[in-house]
Parts: C-alpha cells; sequence; structure tokens
DNA sequence: ACAAAACATTGAACAAGTTCAATAAATGAA
DNA sequence: TTCATTTATTGAACTTGTTCAATGTTTTGT
C-alpha cells in the first residue's frame, strides 16, 4: 500500500498524527481499520486552512475535494433567484463537508461552502478518493455507511420542514446543536430553518416572554 | 458463491429471469458485475405481492427488508402528531423502498409504505444484505453509490423546499415526473408538496386560468 | 479608539398557506 | 345498478410568515 502511495507522488512518510487524530478517530467511529490502512488512508489527505469568510467552494466551481473540519466552522449553503440564501447544513469540528453532487457528478456547483470562523480542514482529492476506493476495500463500506447516516439525517430534517411549525423548529434545533447554536448568528440560523431572520427575532421574543 | 447460497436454505436454482429483470438492469446501470455475481446476488430477493391499500411497514413496526419495485406503486409516508400526512416519497417501478432509517439502526419506524396500486416487489433481508456486503464485494460499491444518489436528489429537494413557493414546486413536479404524476391523486402530491390539498386545488386553477 | 459594517429588534402592511364547511364529481364495492 | 366512499373544488375567515423601513447594538478592521 505505501508503494502505491508514494508512487503517487505524494510526500514521503506520516503527517503528524496530531494533525489527522481527530479524522482518525471519526473513521474507527465507523468501520475498523488496521493501522496500515488507517495511515494510508490518512496520507491522502491534506491541510488547509481557511480564514473566515473565505471559500472553500463557490457556485459555478466544479467540487473537486471531500473534506474533513479539524478546526472552525464552515457553512455550506446556496442562493435562489431572489439572491436569498439557504443553508444546507452547518460544519463544525468532526463534520465532513463537500458538495456531494459537484464532486461526484464533476459538474459546476450551485452552492458556496464559506468558513463562518477561522477554520482548518483535511482534503482528499476525487482521485485519491477513487484511488481509496480501489485499493483499501473497506473504504467503500465506510463511506456507504457515513453516506447513509447523513442521508437518514437530513430525511428526518425533511419530515420535521413538512410537519413543524418554525417555532418548533427553532427549539429543536437549538436542544439538538446546543453547542453549535452559540457559534452561529441569528441570521445563519433562520437561513437553516428556512425563515426570514426578521420572523425568528419574534419567535425568540415570544418564546423568551413565556 | 452458490455453495454459500445454497447453504443459506434459499431454493436451489435462479428465479426466472422474466421476474428479476428489471432489477438487474436496474444494478447494471450504476455497476459492472459478472453473470455469476448478478445471479448471486438476486436470488438473494423474494417476490412479494401488495395489493392496492395494503402496507408493507407501518409505523412502530421495524424495517427488515429493503425492497425493489417491479410493479406498481407506493408511498412512503410519515403521520405527525397532528394526524397529518407527509410524503417523504413515491416509489414506481425500478424504484427502491425501504426505511433506511429502521433497517440500519433496527429501531421501530416512524414512517409508512402503502400500496397506492396493486403491486409488487422484491425483497431482501438484512441478513442476506449484509451476507451480501461480505460475499460480493461491489455490492457494498452499489449501495454506496445508490445512497449517494438518493441523498443528491433530497439534498435538491431540501433546497427547492426552502427557496420555491408551492406553485413552482408544483410546476416543478409535473416537469420531474410527468408519468408518475398522472398516477396521483392531488390529495397524495399535495402530501409530497407540504402543502393542504384545498390549496393545491386553488394553485390549479391559478394556473388553468393562464 | 474610531468608523464602518454586520447584527438584532420592532411595527405595520402584506402575501402565502390553512382551516372549516359546503357541494359536486368520480370511484369502488356489493 | 346503487349506495357509500373517496376525491376535487370553492369561499370566507384565519394563521403563519414576509417585506420594508426605522432604530439601536455589537463586531470588526485599521
Amino acid at each position: 500500500m505505501n508503494v502505491a502511495y508514494i508512487a503517487r507522488g505524494e510526500t514521503l512518510g506520516s503527517k503528524p498524527s496530531n494533525m489527522t487524530e481527530l479524522l482518525r478517530q471519526n473513521i474507527l467511529n465507523h468501520i475498523t481499520l488496521s493501522d496500515e490502512e488507517l495511515e494510508s488512508f490518512c496520507n491522502l489527505f491534506n491541510q488547509k486552512e481557511v480564514r473566515k469568510k473565505n471559500f472553500l467552494i463557490r457556485e459555478g466551481e466544479i467540487c473537486k475535494f471531500e473534506g474533513f473540519v479539524t478546526k472552525g466552522l464552515f457553512r455550506v449553503y446556496h442562493v435562489d433567484n431572489n439572491g436569498f440564501e439557504q443553508v444546507l447544513y452547518f460544519a463544525q469540528e468532526s463534520w465532513w463537508i463537500t458538495d456531494i453532487d459537484s464532486f461526484t457528478t464533476e459538474k459546476p456547483s450551485c452552492l458556496y461552502i464559506q468558513a463562518l470562523e477561522d477554520s482548518e480542514v483535511l482534503l482528499i482529492s476525487k482521485k485519491d478518493k477513487d484511488f481509496a476506493y480501489n485499493n483499501i476495500p473497506k473504504i467503500e463500506k465506510l463511506f456507504r455507511i457515513m453516506t447513509q447516516k447523513t442521508h437518514i439525517a437530513l430525511q428526518r430534517r425533511m419530515i420535521d420542514n413538512l410537519s413543524k411549525t418554525a417555532d418548533q423548529r427553532y427549539i429543536d434545533f437549538i436542544e439538538k446543536y446546543p453547542t453549535l447554536f452559540q457559534r452561529l448568528t441569528n441570521v445563519q440560523i433562520a437561513a437553516y430553518l428556512g425563515i426570514s431572520h426578521e420572523f425568528l427575532s419574534k419567535i425568540r421574543r415570544k418564546i423568551a416572554s413565556k
């Protein structure tokens, strides 16, 4: 495995383990891998710093990476025809980020991924991910399981959006993501809940007065 | 592979190919498999008839299968606290159905899956699917790719629900699923769009008068 | 420390979507 | 064929959420 790794022109030797420690933990939460497999997979990632307000991708670009957040916070969002922003999801430490649509189809993205704080991510390219799929069979299982989990979460959110009132969705959000909640402005939360930030402000007043 | 297959107590010999023809096509649309792999995977499925209005699963039950529709039409829906139904998706011929949440976690489902027409499905149990994962490596890739695709579709729907008006979502639905549309009542379509059927009726009048 | 920008709140007028009740049309079961 | 059930339409009153504009507060960059 290491031979293939070196042959692909990457730097020789492992990255400092503190850089990929969170990633290793995250992977082992989903599947079991030998030290060698873990090592060679983690070595396919490159660290990148993204300062607050900077973009990992913008609409129209092709998403060439899949990322794992090791520090900071991102928002993945869409801008509609009227210029309004809808947040698909937030990603803090130990969350994965990509536009899976653009990444897999290699077509231009209709999403923006922006850092809301000074952040750090580990990025893997499509080429290296395909390499991992072909050479470390369990990686196929890893992403099958992870995609399943994010899909389940999105299904639940879809049902909630269809069945619950904005008040309830806001209360649920705080309960479900209590620490993330504290790192977000009301503008961002409103864009996630699918309401105007003015209306969120009125919801907050109503809740506070109880 | 056939030995393992027989050892698991299934009927000997392949099912008539007309029964699994649609399934075979669907699989080969996603990955390439040898005839033997295809054969042994398809043999893990059992056909089931479901008459109109009957349920494949109900809320509270544990979803023990993943299904592939060969004939007819299903709706997968949730019933909220006020008794309103939200349709997560419809599944006609060549679509897959399951409550992936309940199926993977083995916890009670919060969904109903009901036949809207006299239907037929090919079902695979969790045990047999795990068997396939462990013995036919490409099956892992198959479901990784399929889950990715359904996830991408759901992401798009999520964005549309957050950014578009009900009128536009209805027009989009007709354009995207022109044949499915003709098999559904307005009550079902409204439950998918997340609006009351009365309001859908008013949207239809408005559109017709143009 | 200061100016500029972003963020949060509020009210009033408005638009989108619901609820309820009444009626008509289509479908289904015996 | 007939009766019951489901489906579709419509109007009026209502609720939820938006829009716009004004005001004050907090953050940020330099």
